[in-house]
DNA sequence: CTGGTTTTGACAATCATTATCAATAAGGCG
DNA sequence: CGCCTTATTGATAATGATTGTCAAAACCAG
């Protein structure tokens, strides 16, 4: 019973797909962006593959505002955070160090542990920004 | 055509039981609550007057790590942030002034607008961070 | 009260995600 | 090399939250 992790084309396939992918994105589209590329994936198994690729620490995951779980191929074992446009999908990592801080020392000086802190910032990116203002002007 | 907002008991109800709850809820939780008050009050109803609150500015909205849309009553004006049990729902608002700070520089820097930062942390309480380590010391 | 409009509410539709379960394929062992 | 055990896949159903639909009811003004 040792775990027996087996090797699968399909699971490359998925952590393939994810890290050649620019920002996070949600499991049907990768979904969508794998049988674009000729696998013959199940949809289930991506589900499968990027959970256990989050589990593993291969793979980012957060909540998009509208509630869809994305994910995104996240190298380092380091924890850092994403700077998320809500329009166009442009994702920048940020350093967040101060806020580690932060979040650890509040969470211990109210006695909890385990602070698992969703620190991602969404807004509108310059060019979007820009677009949005049009948009309202001619509103 | 000035907006039109007719006062219905409805929403009324809506926003009394988002208050008299204690930590976030679901939509799915108020509707139950309201139920179990004797309102007749419909589903789509309760999603309607809490996304309407939440626009409003009354009521707190943010995605809990298992996906659901959870609504807190909030103080209008001010924006903070929650330190949340993920075991128990134990809610405490936090001060978050050098995060919020940090939000707006960091979004400005990369040129980015209209930042909306999720910081929230989720975490164990001190009841359920105990209970976790003898549950985990049993297994 | 009456009219015009908004809002409600029951239900269907939608969407993402998870469970089901037989069939497949991986990996070890003889 | 081929077999056997078992993890994994994948099509589909099930689930669960949320939103859309639309006729009926409620609200406000005159």
């Amino acid at each position: 019973m040792t775990t027996a992790k087996r090797n699968t084309w399909q699971r490359e396939a998925v952590r393939e797909a994810l890290g050649s992918s620019d920002g996070f994105i949600s499991a049907q589209g990768l979904y969508s962006n794998l049988r674009d590329g000729g696998s013959p994936i199940g949809l289930a198994t991506v589900y499968r593959a990027l959970a256990s690729l989050a589990v593993e620490g291969e793979a980012d995951s957060l909540q998009s505002p509208e509630g869809e779980a994305l994910y995104r191929a996240c190298s380092t074992t380091g924890h850092h955070h994403h700077l998320i446009c809500r329009n166009c999908g442009l994702t920048v990592e940020i350093e967040a160090d101060a806020v580690e801080e932060w979040a650890q020392q509040v969470a211990s000086a109210n006695g909890f542990t385990e602070p698992q802190h969703v620190v991602d910032v969404f807004g509108l990116c310059r060019d979007c920004s820009a677009q949005a203002r049009s948009a309202q002007a001619s509103a």
